[in-house]
RNA sequence: GGGCGAAUAGCUCAGUUGGAUAGAGCGCCUCGCUUACACCGAGGAGGUCACAGGUUCAAGUCCUGUUUCGCCCA
C-alpha cells in the first residue's frame, strides 16, 4: 500500500469494476428480497455537473448502499430530463452560431440537430455521475423522451382529457417574449424593482377634461402606461363618494378615443394610488378576473415578440417600452398626464433568463388542479406519505391548498407534442394515445396535429412509474413500484415532487413513494449563493480530482442537516480528504502488521481471550452501530456521519492502535494473535458502516484486510452486540490518567521522548492499573521498571507533582523541576474548581423538588459524581496538607 | 400581508424525546520528523448558546414577545 491514499488511482478501476460484477442492480438480492426503490432525479441532458447533483448523488447513493447491506433488493433508477427550454435554447445557440435559427430550418430539421446535440453532449453527465460513485443501475436508464415514456405522456394526457381535468380555452397566461411561449406561474419569479407610477386622466365622455377630477376626468395611475391601449375599463369603489356617480358612465381611452365603462367593484382600494383602477383583462391578472366577473371586452394589446399590436392603433409595432414613452410624451402633450412618481413594484421575470415576462390572454391547454390537489393533500395528511423534515408538510399543504390551474403547453419544439389532432373539415378535435389517420368524428384525413408541447415537468410528474413500464404492467412496474424514498431539493417541492404525487396517484392508484426527503441548498463558505457572476462556485469535478470523490461526498453529507441549507468550503473538503488518507493509513497499519501467519478470513473472536481494551473497542464499535443503525432510520445521515468519523479516528486510530502496539511488539504470540483479530474485525465492522459515505476508499481498503470474496458494498450491514460498560468505564479511566500525564508533562517542558516516574496510589482501582501498567507507562511515557501502583502509597514523594483522577492519585517525581510553591498553587486552584463542584452538587442534591421529581437514574447519577468530587477534594486537601510545611 | 428557517468558540456548523463542567472541523498558541499517517501526533487558549420574560426540580433544548438575517407564498 502507498504512504498516502491516492484517490485517483482507484476510483475509476473501483467504480468499473462493481458495474461490471452488477453490483448496482435489484437481482443481486434474492428474488423473495423486500424491494427498496429510488428513482433519480432526471438531471438535465444539457447539465453540467454541479454541487446540487453532487449533493443528490450524495445523498441517494447513500441511502442506496445503506440498504444494499441491508439485505433488500435495491434499485436507484438513474435517468435524464429533455428539459424543453433549456435545451431548445442551446440548440438555436448553436444554430445562431452557423447563422441560422430554428425558423430558417423548420421543425422537422431542428428536431433533428436537436437530437443529434443530444447524442453528442448527452452521455456527458452520465459519466459525471459515474464519477460521484452513483450506484444506480444504468441497465435501466430513462430518458423522459423514450419511446416507453411518451408513451406513458400520451397515456397520462388522454386520461386526464377523457376525465374532463385538462382543458383547452383563452385565458390570462404569463408569456414570455424572448423564448416565445407560455410559462407556467412556477416559472415566474416576481421581484422588487425601482419603477414609477404614472398618474394620468381618463376622460369622461361627453365632459370637458377643464371640469377637473371627478367631473371632466378620473384620475387613474398606473405602472405600466403601455397597458392603457388594452383597457376595457374604469373602475371605482362602490362606496367611493369621489366617484360613485360616475358609474355607468364611459369614459374614452386616452390617445385612441375608444369609449370604456365606469364599473364598480369592491376590490378597489379607495386609499391606493388615485382610487380608481384602470381595467386591462388582456394584460392583468386581476383586471382579468374583474373583466370575467363584470363581462368586460378582453383586448389583446401585444404581439407575441412584445410589441404592440394592430389593437394598439398608432403605437402598433412600437416595442412594449418604446411604447410606453411615446404615449407617456404624447398624454403629456394632450395634457393627460397628471403627475409621475418613484415607485418600487413587483416585476414578473422569467425563472430562465430574467426577461420580463408579460401577463397576456392566450389560447392553452391547462390541467385542472383542484380533484388532483384534493388526492395529493391527503395522501400526505393521512400518513401514506412522510415528508422530512416535517416543517415543509406545511408548506405542501399551503401551496396544494391554494393551487390554480396549470398550463401545460409550450409553443417549443423540443418536447412532447400535444396528442391532439384539429379536422380541416369538421373542426373535430381527435385525442388519442396513436397517431391517428383520420378525423375519429368524420372521417376526414385533414388532420393537423396541435403544434405545442408539453411541460417538461409534465412528464417529469410520471417519472417514478413511467421509469418502470408504466403504463404496461412489466415486471419492474410490478415489483418496484411503488417506490420507496424520493430525495430532492426543497426548491423543486412544488415544480416536481407534489406533482409527482398528484400524477401517481391519478395515474397508479397509489403514491408514487412512501417518503420525501428533502435537502438544503450548497452556498459557499460564506452563505451566499453560488453564481457564475459571483465567482464564487465550486466545481464538484475540480474537487474530485483535487481531493477524491469520498472527500467531497464526506463533507456534503456530514455538513448539512435534513431541509437546510448548507455552506461548503474548499477547507472542510480537504479536512476529509485527510480523513480519508486516515483511514489508508490505519489500514496500511493493520495489514503490514497481520504477519504471515494471519490466516485469511476473520474467523470468530475468542471472547475469552479478549484484553480490556479489545472489549472496550468492540463495546465502543457496538454502541456506534447501534447510534448509526438508527440515525440512519432517522435520516439523521449527517451525525450518523459524524459519529463514525469521530470513531474511527479519535478512537481506533488515536487509542486502540496506540494500545494495540504493545501486543503487536511483544513477545506474547498468543496476545498479538489477539490483537490483530480485534484490529481487522474492528476496521471491517467500521469499514462497512463508512461504506455508504465514502464508497471509494472504504473498499480499496477493505479489499486489503482479510475479507470474503467480493465486494464491501454487498456485504452485510453490522449488528450491534452487547455494550460492555465496565470495560468502558475501566479505560475511561486509564485515558484520563494517560491525560492528565500528558497534560502535566507539557504544562512542565518535559522533553517528549523522556521517561519519567510515577507512583499511583489506585485506591479500588488497583487491580485496574495493574493489568494496564504497560498501556500506562507507554502511552503516558512512564518508566516501566520504576513504575509504582498500589492500593495507597505511604511515602508519597514531597518533591513531586500531584494528579487526581477519579479517585486515583498520580505522583511524578520530577526531580529539580518541582516548585513547592507553584505545585500548591497550582492544587488550590483546582481544588477550587472541584469544590466549586461539589456545592453545586450539593445545592442540586438538596433540593427536595430534585430528589423527588427527577428520574431515579439521574439523581442516582448525581450522587455518584458528588460522591466522586468530594473524594477528588479530600484528596487534593490532604496533598496540600503535607505541602504546608 | 401570511408562513418558514437561522441567530451557539475568530470562521463554518453539530447539538431530535429538557438532566454535560456546551462539541467538531478550520484558524490560533506550545511542543514533537516516536518504524500507519506531517493529508500526522501530544498539549492548550477560546463561548453570559441574539435579547427580554415565562414554564420546570432542571432550559442551548419547551412557551411568549423583541431584534437582525435569509427563504417561500400572496
Amino acid at each position: 500500500m502507498a504512504t498516502a491514499y491516492e484517490p485517483q488511482a482507484v476510483e475509476t478501476a473501483l467504480y468499473d469494476w462493481w458495474e461490471e460484477q452488477g453490483y448496482f442492480k435489484p437481482e443481486i438480492a434474492p428474488p423473495e428480497a423486500q424491494p427498496f426503490v429510488i428513482s433519480m432525479p432526471p438531471p438535465n441532458v444539457t447539465g453540467e455537473l454541479h454541487l446540487g447533483h453532487a449533493m443528490f448523488v450524495a445523498m441517494e447513493d447513500l441511502m442506496t448502499r445503506y440498504h444494499r447491506m441491508l439485505g433488500q433488493a435495491t434499485l436507484w433508477v438513474p435517468g435524464t430530463d429533455h428539459a424543453g427550454i433549456a435545451t431548445q435554447l442551446q440548440v438555436e445557440r448553436m444554430l445562431q452560431s452557423e447563422g441560422t435559427s430554428r425558423q430558417q430550418v423548420g421543425r422537422e430539421e431542428f428536431l433533428r440537430r436537436t437530437w443529434e446535440w443530444k447524442a453528442k453532449y448527452g452521455g456527458q453527465i452520465q459519466n459525471q455521475l459515474r464519477r460521484l460513485g452513483a450506484s444506480c443501475d444504468w441497465d435501466r436508464e430513462r430518458f423522459t423522451l423514450d419511446e416507453g415514456l411518451s408513451q406513458a405522456v400520451r397515456e397520462a394526457f388522454v386520461r386526464l382529457y377523457e376525465k374532463g381535468l385538462i382543458y383547452r380555452g383563452e385565458y390570462l397566461i404569463n408569456w414570455s417574449p424572448g423564448l416565445q411561449t407560455a410559462v407556467s406561474d412556477l416559472e415566474v419569479e416576481y421581484q422588487e424593482e425601482e419603477g414609477i407610477l404614472y398618474y394620468f386622466k381618463y376622460p369622461i365622455a361627453g365632459a370637458n377634461l377643464e371640469a377637473g377630477p371627478g367631473k371632466g376626468y378620473i384620475p387613474v395611475a398606473t405602472t405600466r402606461p403601455e397597458t392603457i391601449l388594452g383597457d376595457t375599463a374604469v373602475a371605482v369603489h362602490p362606496d367611493d363618494e369621489r366617484y360613485r356617480h360616475l358609474i355607468g358612465k364611459t369614459c374614452l381611452v386616452p390617445m385612441l378615443g375608444r369609449t370604456i365603462p365606469v364599473i364598480h367593484d369592491t376590490y378597489v382600494s379607495m386609499e391606493f394610488g388615485t382610487g380608481a383602477l384602470k381595467i386591462t383583462p388582456g394584460h392583468d391578472p386581476n383586471d382579468f378576473e374583474i373583466g370575467q366577473r363584470h363581462g368586460l371586452q378582453i383586448i389583446n394589446a401585444l404581439n407575441p415578440d412584445a410589441t404592440m399590436n394592430q389593437n394598439a392603433g398608432p403605437y402598433a409595432g412600437l416595442d412594449r417600452y418604446e411604447c410606453r414613452k411615446k404615449l407617456w410624451a404624447d398624454m403629456e402633450a394632450a395634457a393627460l398626464t397628471l403627475k409621475t412618481e418613484p415607485y418600487v413594484l413587483q416585476v414578473p421575470r422569467s425563472q430562465r433568463g430574467g426577461e420580463v415576462v408579460e401577463p397576456m390572454v392566450s389560447t392553452q391547454w391547462f390541467v385542472k388542479m383542484k380533484p388532483l390537489a384534493e388526492a395529493g393533500l391527503e395522501a400526505v395528511r393521512d400518513g401514506r406519505i412522510e415528508i422530512v423534515p416535517e416543517r415543509f408538510t406545511k408548506i405542501y399543504y399551503n401551496w396544494l391548498e391554494n393551487i390554480r390551474d396549470w398550463c401545460i403547453s409550450r409553443q417549443l419544439w423540443w418536447g412532447h407534442r400535444i396528442p391532439v389532432w384539429y379536422c380541416g373539415d369538421c373542426g373535430h378535435m381527435t385525442v388519442a394515445r396513436q397517431d391517428p389517420s383520420a378525423c375519429e368524428k368524420c372521417g376526414g384525413a385533414s388532420l393537423r396535429q396541435d403544434p405545442d408541447v408539453l411541460d417538461t415537468w409534465f412528464s417529469s410528474g410520471l417519472w417514478p412509474f413511467s421509469t418502470l413500464g408504466w403504463p404496461d404492467e412489466t415486471e419492474d412496474y410490478k415489483r418496484f413500484y411503488p417506490t420507496d424514498v424520493m430525495e430532492t431539493g426543497y426548491d423543486i417541492l412544488f415544480f416536481w415532487v407534489a406533482r409527482m404525487i398528484m400524477q401517481g396517484l391519478e395515474m397508479t392508484d397509489q403514491v408514487p413513494f412512501h417518503t420525501i426527503y428533502l435537502h438544503g441548498l450548497v452556498r459557499d463558505a460564506h452563505g451566499r449563493k453560488m453564481s457564475k457572476t459571483a465567482g464564487n462556485v465550486i466545481d464538484p469535478l475540480e474537487m474530485m480530482d483535487q481531493y477524491g470523490t469520498d472527500a467531497l461526498r464526506f463533507t456534503l453529507l456530514t455538513g448539512s442537516t435534513p431541509g437546510n441549507d448548507m455552506s461548503l468550503s474548499e477547507e472542510r473538503i480537504i479536512a476529509n480528504r485527510n480523513f480519508a488518507n486516515k483511514i489508508w493509513n490505519a489500514t496500511r497499519f493493520v495489514v503490514n502488521n497481520l504477519g504471515a501467519a494471519f490466516e485469511a478470513g476473520m474467523g470468530t473472536l475468542n471472547l475469552s481471550a479478549l484484553a480490556l481494551p479489545d472489549r472496550w473497542i468492540i463495546s465502543r464499535q457496538n454502541r456506534l452501530i447501534e447510534n448509526v443503525t438508527q440515525l440512519m432510520d432517522a435520516h439523521q445521515y449527517g451525525e450518523a456521519g459524524r459519529q463514525i468519523y469521530e470513531f474511527l479516528w479519535g478512537e481506533y486510530a488515536d487509542w486502540y492502535i496506540e494500545i494495540a502496539k504493545i501486543r503487536l511488539y511483544g513477545a506474547n504470540i498468543r496476545a498479538q494473535a489477539t490483537v490483530r483479530r480485534v484490529l481487522v474485525h474492528v476496521l471491517d465492522q467500521t469499514l462497512r458502516l463508512l461504506h455508504p459515505y465514502m464508497p471509494f476508499v472504504t473498499e480499496a481498503t477493505w479489499q486489503h484486510l482479510p475479507h470474503p470474496d467480493g465486494s464491501l458494498m454487498t456485504t452485510s450491514w453490522p449488528v450491534a452486540a452487547q455494550v460492555d460498560e465496565k470495560a468502558e468505564a475501566d479505560v475511561q479511566l486509564v485515558m484520563d490518567i494517560v491525560r492528565a500525564i500528558r497534560n502535566a508533562r507539557a504544562e512542565y517542558d518535559v522533553e517528549p521522548a523522556r521517561r519519567i516516574v510515577a507512583h499511583i496510589a489506585a485506591g479500588e482501582k488497583y487491580d485496574l492499573l495493574q493489568s494496564q501498567r504497560d498501556v500506562l507507562a507507554t502511552l503516558a511515557r512512564l518508566d516501566l521498571s520504576s513504575l509504582r501502583i498500589a492500593h495507597s502509597l505511604l511515602d508519597k514523594p514531597a518533591q513531586a507533582l500531584t494528579l487526581v483522577v477519579g479517585g486515583v492519585e498520580v505522583y511524578l517525581p520530577l526531580a529539580g523541576m518541582i516548585d513547592l510553591q507553584a505545585e500548591r498553587a497550582r492544587l488550590e486552584k483546582e481544588l477550587a474548581h472541584v469544590e466549586n463542584g461539589v456545592a453545586r452538587s450539593q445545592k442540586l442534591l438538596s433540593n427536595e423538588g430534585f430528589i423527588a421529581k427527577a428520574p431515579a437514574e439521574v439523581v442516582e447519577k448525581e450522587r455518584e459524581k458528588l460522591t466522586q468530587l468530594q473524594d477528588q477534594a479530600q484528596k487534593l486537601r490532604g496533598r496540600l496538607d503535607t505541602l504546608a510545611d
